[in-house]
DNA sequence: CCAGACGTTGTT
DNA sequence: GTCTGG
DNA sequence: CCAGACGTTGTT
DNA sequence: GTCTGG
């Protein structure tokens, strides 16, 4: 599954990596994304006057926009690619309202004898990339709340070594079609659902500073570990 | 018709 | 054990 | 995902 | 909102 994850990119490699989507300035780097936290997302047509694709900013934990409270948005983290379109609470934002969570690499626990070791899992050389997401707006009072979740799949062989499910990464040629939700046809994009390949992540060990969701910085992402070069 | 659920992961 | 907070 | 809390009454 | 169970 994923359930932490790191956007440390600036401004600039954003949109080189994202070409055509304007980022707020000031967007910090992120080593430690947990649930319940904002996260940069990009989408195409919120808002007035939006000019598509946009990055904005919405919250980790999908909360449905007919939920009575948000406490449901701690479960829905995570929707599995295979149930997607027929669970009440994604089946309307496949359609309608999909969105690409940027990022560059995410967090795995590995069990080791009763114990969790931190694995952090990325593209080969760091590049930012595109975790398939889903979204929806929720209504607080006045306040309206922009949640999203992050889609999963099988494990590949890299990331099958220590759990066996991993989040869809989008290939930047599956951009554009990702976020195209005008056809309202989400057969037509379910097959970017799949694993990403092997050959082209490397996942290492991590200090467990990573294991406290307060934790922040670089040194979370500097290599404590073994290698895993699996495929 | 109304009431109530609506989700994932991991572990046992 | 289970829920909430980050 | 992991970490941390998990409760009531009354008084200041 | 939409579906399932009663």
């Amino acid at each position: 599954m994923c359930g932490r994850f790191t956007r440390t990119a600036d401004v600039s490699t954003l949109a080189a990596a994202f070409p055509g989507v304007e980022f707020p300035d000031g967007t910090a780097p992120r080593y430690n994304i947990a649930p319940t936290q904002p996260a940069v997302v990009i989408v195409e047509g919120i808002g007035p006057g939006a000019v598509s694709p946009r990055a904005v900013s919405m919250v980790w934990g999908l909360i449905p926009h007919w939920a009575k409270d948000r406490k449901i948005g701690h479960s829905l983290i995570n929707a599995r690619a295979e149930t997607l379109a027929e669970k009440p609470s994604f089946r309307t934002p496949f359609r309608d309202r999909r969105c690409l969570v940027v990022a560059d690499g995410f967090y795995e626990w590995r069990k080791e004898a009763g114990r969790k070791v931190p694995m952090y899992i990325r593209i080969a050389g760091g590049r930012p990339f595109a975790f398939a997401g889903l979204w929806d707006s929720w209504r607080d009072g006045a306040e309206e709340v922009r949640t999203f979740t992050i889609i999963t799949t099988a494990s590949n062989g890299l990331v099958g070594a220590i759990h066996d499910r991993m989040p869809a990464i989008i290939p930047p040629d599956g951009y554009a079609a990702w976020l195209d939700v005008s056809g309202h046809r989400p057969e037509s994009v379910f097959g970017l659902l799949v694993p990403y390949p092997s050959a082209e992540m490397e996942m290492f060990g991590v200090s467990a500073e990573v294991n406290d969701p307060r934790a922040e910085g670089p040194g979370l992402v500097v290599p404590a570990g073994p290698a895993w070069l699996i495929s």
